[in-house]
DNA sequence: CATGAATGAGAGTTCATTCAT
DNA sequence: AATGAATGAACTCTCATTCAT
């Protein structure tokens, strides 16, 4: 009503509890958060929905976050490094290209399968919130990245078409394998469809990725 | 106009008006639904700023509508046709295939362009509401299928890589062109990022197709 | 969550609605709000409680006013009148000055003891909200200017002090007045304290009035 | 010091810590609670704050007093004595009573200066509180009682207006320089107003003062 | 004596939808 | 066919106070 001064308001909590109860409690919400966005999605989640899962108060909720947008943000930071790293296993840069790229679009599937709701959730709020839609992007870019820096290798080495930009080539097939992730693990699993031949799928998109590069063509870079 | 059969509509609709009135009001509120949906995105619009900018009050909306959801259909219905079928020029099947994908793609980002709002809220509520959900799979349905097809043929004239799954490779293709449309559109657009090199990503994306299907491989490229 | 724009969004109404029906909420409604406020004063007054008391539903308040502060505005607005023109019978200022000054005062005592509970309610809401103080203030200063000019028409005709700065005069005399009516009115009231002499704090007011002003002194009017 | 009896307090009050430390902490609440609550008012002030300001946790704030209300009590408990009796010098009854009069109405604006906040929140709970309302009632009581007899006294000796009421004309007289005071230093400061004349209005309310009570009049200022 | 996490009732507010006119 | 006032369930968020540690 009246103009508060902000001067010693206190500010919203980013930080994390000090506490092991406060840190327990925390954890518990983020958990409990996860479960319901991916049970109800976000819009349909309602904060008390997440209070009553974790067993705490709906006060307490607000002792760590602000809003429902932070604790989403909070569940969305879990998932990131799976989703950024998901082959585990270092690849030779030397082996076999293609073999590589299968190998990695493997991974990448494997990953979102395991993420597959929250990524959806992902999908649903970055439609919704220019917040999320710029975490989603800067995901995204950092695969498109690398794929990129992958890309300009093997033209380096002469083994794909030289012809392409690397960052539009790496932009289109990302886009390519994502989306193919998307709609087999989020639109055809929701959808009450058939499974969809998820092996057909994997190999069809190396290969496409393969031909697309032109890799193991004839005499790549010699007179076509 | 007879009354569509309800059997062939995702949403219960109500009848068109009968009289010239009550055309021209139903006209005018999906018309302010369009500009309002696309300026505050679905969520965000009130039926009232709907009623508003339509110049109606908020009783009329519901002499036409049932409810948001209905009028949402009926503005997607509007940009059904010019993204189905973006090139009205027939191509000639037996015109150089690269040339036609290329005209195809530039086709689909076209209508891209025109409808990218409409797109942008499809992509919102289809990741919000299962019916639209549907909508939106049935028309990149139709695409794939379209792109199944060409690429069948393509692979039964000698042209393209046969071992590649029709289908499965329509799927990742036209995801990938949708996706990058999006992106650059939507995604890019919002963002208030640089604009994108649009004829760089258009050529990339077809090269990367033709390279993909293996259009023009030695081999197969013999006397057509 | 999204920025939405302001432009399209509607203003909260201030106008006053065009039908009779809507009329007659908001005069309920304001009605109803004025019974409430002045029974639990300000803060403890939900906003139920006042839509209850007008029959009408929460979100119907909406409708008519945006937030309880303003409702409260509307109230106040309705005792203004009585407030700032409490005697209706036009004094003749060539009619004994003595008798004027026990005429007004007697008339915003009056005025004052119609008016104590939202009286009681404005002094409750000027500490609060600085809005409201303003127009206390507001009020008070019209009072203040009212009284100095009547001083300063005095002095003029060399019946008072001619002294007194009759604007600081009118704020000092002024403020005991309308103090006296407080603590009258509005403090020993609720206190459940013996009611109070009225006529004698009528009096007494008077006569230190007229003796502040040194009314009828010596040199002035003649041998006292 | 002995545990004050319930009976002679307003409000429930914990004894005084026994400790060093107690005593410190306790101290730094209530100065902490003083600064809090004059920068935000009451009403905004939240416990928190108070805790924060003064480097404790909320918990301990329990320790040391059972609720908000009883800490501002602690406060302006702090200021009475300021504010009852303002002058430390003790004017010579003996002495000129007009030079008694605008000795007193000064060492009560300066007074009232030096506590100005702590008035002002004094009159926001006691427009909230009936606790505090009764508060400020009592020490008003006792400025209206000294006045009073100060008053008698003049009629006694001949001096002042013996038609007086002398307690009606303390109550008026006291309201006007308390509310002069108020307006001064609260309402005008807060409003951005310009400072005021202070030395006119003390000037002009002694001035006030002396003529109300008739004092120096013909016939009762004999050889004194 | 101190901590700070936990509590939970309760407030204001929104807006799709209904319905008397 | 049109109006626009009325509805009311549902939601988020606050903060004085408690209590286990």
């Amino acid at each position: 009503m009246p103009a508060t001064p902000e001067s010693d308001r206190e500010l919203p909590n980013r930080e994390l509890p000090t506490t092991p109860r406060g840190l327990r409690t925390r954890s518990s919400l983020v958990a409990a958060a996860r479960r319901v966005f991916e049970d109800s999605g976000y819009l349909d989640s309602r904060l008390i929905d997440i209070t009553h899962a974790a067993r705490c108060s709906a006060g307490t909720f607000y002792t760590y976050f602000t809003s429902k947008e932070e604790i989403l943000a909070a569940v969305l930071e879990q998932a990131r490094d799976d989703m950024l790293h998901p082959g585990t296993e270092r690849v030779d840069p030397h082996d076999d290209p293609v073999a590589v790229i299968a190998a990695s679009n493997r991974a990448y599937f494997e990953a979102y399968r395991r993420n597959a709701k929250l990524m959806a959730l992902l999908e649903q709020v970055s439609n919704i919130d220019p917040e999320f839609r710029r975490l989603r992007r800067e995901r995204a870019d950092a695969f498109v990245r690398r794929n990129a820096r992958s890309i300009e290798s093997l033209q380096n080495r002469g083994l794909a078409d030289a012809e392409l930009d690397p960052l539009l080539a790496s932009r289109a097939l990302s886009s390519m394998i994502s989306r193919l992730a998307f709609n087999h693990f989020v639109v055809d699993a929701a959808g009450g469809n058939a499974p969809g031949d998820y092996e057909g799928l994997l190999a069809t998109a190396t290969r496409l990725w393969v031909n697309a590069l032109q890799l193991g063509r004839s005499g790549v870079g010699g007179p076509e």
